[in-house]
RNA sequence: GGUGGGAUUGCGGAGCGGCCAAACGCAGCAGACUGUAAAUCUGCCCUCUACGAGUUCGAUGGUUCAAAUCCAUCUCCCACCA
């Protein structure tokens, strides 16, 4: 890191806004501090819309500060109102436990564990006494500020709660707190974090008379305006459960061009130089580009054997952006011999039975077609649809293809015979595949 | 507290007794063109074992052969007046 932390990061585009420029660059630059920044446990699994501040973090971390990552456990029961319209459906306290154990361990395959100190507000707020904390922390909050708040204005008309009204005071809590037990000196988060950090820093000025910093990240979104990660109108998820690699890799591949260069700076560690000389590629080689983009990403969140696998089972469908190596690149990819396989492609296994062409509908099933297996229900089944309906509609659409052949047939039925060497490709569109194989 | 206006399929927004599963725009999906991009053009876009059937138009009851459309009550919004 020859380069200084400040302007690095500067560079790379992560700051949005900051309490005290001076003080936050002498900080970055010349100390090693400690920093907090905070993940609400409100699902399972985090998704790629929290993976700017996890970059943040890590990069922080590279440069020599330490991470203070904490988890919710308190907040998520209360439910931040920052840029929202509604108020959030109230989570049990069995599901924050569950979801808390599950965000600690995704975060912590991102930064340096051992040198990260992981948190959960639980552990302070569950142990508060409600007097206590009213006649502590309570006067140092001026109504009247907050309710000018933007955070709160934006929902004078629609309504906010009291539990709502007190999330910004928690979270101001954490950051006095963090700073007194562990010398935290700055928080970092998204841009609609900017009132609940600047709250924080506030209290910890008025109660400690100490100097705190903020920083915010800014909000992603694509060249269309819209908001950064969602994949067929759904969230993109760090757990492969949720999202598969495939379509995670998938995901970062399918990137815009105009946001190439953006997302290499976010979510890759390439140098600066490299970075802008791979998207001021021309033409198809742009994609090259892509291809490190979503394997970089990839291999952040799933490992380098999972990465290279998507990377594979990618190319092999829809062709190797460079299969000579000619382009120039630090990262690992270039380690990879571009080779078909079919191999790693999403899997859906299906029975024996199921297609079978003599065993199956014996007697009962009333289905007067042959054996074998709907080809609709198949569709639908696997995933790649997400009714049946909508499977039918595809095919009637001319979007559905088996092994390459585009079916035309509503009432196929899958059999034993569309099968070789035991597998059969299934495609809703050219992006979407499923290997099926037979259990 | 008073008086008006409104709540329609993901969002925005038509419809104001039968021709309404409901115009149109956006978002989404698919096809063509491409570079697994963008833009453009075309089709789809409530659910269903589907040339048919079943559920929708804030909620509940009612009037009609027939209601998203009329009436009553309720809930929530918005505007103006106090």
């Amino acid at each position: 890191m020859s380069k200084k932390c400040f302007e690095d990061m500067q560079n790379r585009g992560f700051f949005y806004q900051i309490t005290d420029e001076e003080a936050v660059v002498k900080l970055l630059n010349e100390t090693s501090t400690s920093f907090y920044m905070g993940f609400d446990p409100t699902a399972d699994s985090l998704h790629v819309g929290h993976l700017l501040p996890v970059m943040a973090a890590r990069r922080l971390q590279q440069f020599g500060h330490r991470p203070i990552m904490l988890v919710g456990g308190a907040t998520a029961l209360v439910g931040d109102p920052s840029g929202r319209q509604e108020a959030r459906p109230m989570l049990t306290i069995e599901t924050v436990r569950r979801n808390s154990d599950a965000i600690k361990e995704q975060l912590s395959r991102f930064v340096d564990f051992n040198k990260t100190t992981f948190v959960n507000n639980a552990d302070w707020f569950t142990k508060m006494y409600y007097l206590d904390f009213l006649r502590d922390i309570g006067p140092h909050f001026s109504v009247n500020k907050m309710l000018s708040m933007d955070s709160v204005k934006m929902r004078m008309e629609t309504g906010i709660s009291f539990l709502e009204l007190n999330y910004m005071i928690l979270q101001a809590y954490d950051f006095m707190y963090l700073n007194e037990k562990f010398g935290c000196e700055i928080q970092v988060g998204g841009q609609d974090q900017w009132g609940n950090i600047v709250t924080g820093v506030d209290l910890a000025r008025r109660v400690n008379g100490k100097q705190l910093f903020g920083a915010t990240l800014p909000l992603l979104m694509d060249s269309s305006g819209k908001k950064f990660g969602k994949s067929l109108g759904n969230a993109v998820w760090l757990d492969k459960n949720r999202t598969p690699i495939f379509d995670y890799y998938q995901f970062w591949r399918n990137t815009d061009d105009a946001d190439v260069a953006k997302l290499l700076f976010f979510f890759t560690y390439l140098p600066t130089e490299e970075i802008e000389s791979l998207t001021k590629l021309q033409a198809p080689q742009i994609n090259r580009a892509k291809e490190i983009l979503a394997f970089e990403a990839t291999m952040l969140a799933h490992g380098f054997d999972e990465a290279k696998n998507a990377f594979i089972a990618a190319g092999s469908k829809f062709g190797f952006a460079d299969p000579q190596n000619t382009i120039s690149t630090s990262s690992l990819i270039k380690d990879i011999r571009a080779a078909n396989s079919t191999e790693n492609l999403p899997t859906f296994e299906i029975t024996e039975d199921e297609v079978s062409s003599e065993a199956t509908s014996e007697q009962e099933s009333s289905s007067s077609s042959s054996s074998g297996k709907w080809i609709v229900a198949l569709l639908s089944e696997s995933g790649l649809c997400s009714s049946n309906g909508e499977a039918r509609r595809l095919i009637q659409g001319g979007g559905a293809y088996l092994n390459n052949n585009k079916i035309s047939d509503v009432n196929y039925q899958l059999t034993i015979d569309d099968f070789s060497n035991g597998e059969a490709i299934l495609k809703a569109g050219k992006k979407n595949i499923k290997r099926i194989i037979i259990k």
